[in-house]
DNA sequence: CTTATAGGTAAAGGAACCTTTACATATTGC
DNA sequence: GCAATATGTAAAGGTTCCTTTACCTATAAG
């Protein structure tokens, strides 16, 4: 999943040390969430959105499955 | 993390064997998730917001932190 | 060149998410 | 009562998320 984390924060002048202090995380998960290694948890994503004063899906993008 | 899950399933006349099948998760994740034993992946929450067709804000209910 | 700052990443450990198998309870229909 | 259906849950195991500690590279400043 792609997210905007990383633009939305460089928007803001925020480190990656600053940012993660804000939302209560390492600076490791951080950069492990910009860089793609891993999707944060439905909690830290919430987090994020609040922080960002945007909604989830503003934020991170969901590459829809077909059908369903 | 508070959760619409089951109702909004109901209202569609799911059963959670049906439910799960449609998101491609196994019941009993869908127990434990309208339960409230784990939240879902950042992921399946988007499954399910999909599949509900409305945004994953409208289904769980964050507590936001005050100060941020 | 040396120092400081910003960010990527590895390793080890713990917590959370999700699976399969299995059993338990409650409800419904006969 | 008996069988079938719907849901809850436990146990064991695998994967993902997140932590702390630590090191590495790149860039900029002096």
């Amino acid at each position: 999943m792609e997210n905007r984390v990383e633009q939305l924060r460089k928007e803001r002048g925020l480190r990656q040390e600053e940012f993660a202090r804000a939302i209560r995380v390492s600076r490791q998960t951080v950069s492990a969430i910009e860089t793609g290694k891993y999707n944060p948890s439905l909690e830290l994503a919430f987090t994020i959105s609040d922080f960002f004063e945007l909604p989830i899906e503003e934020i991170f993008i969901h590459e829809r499955k077909d059908v369903l």
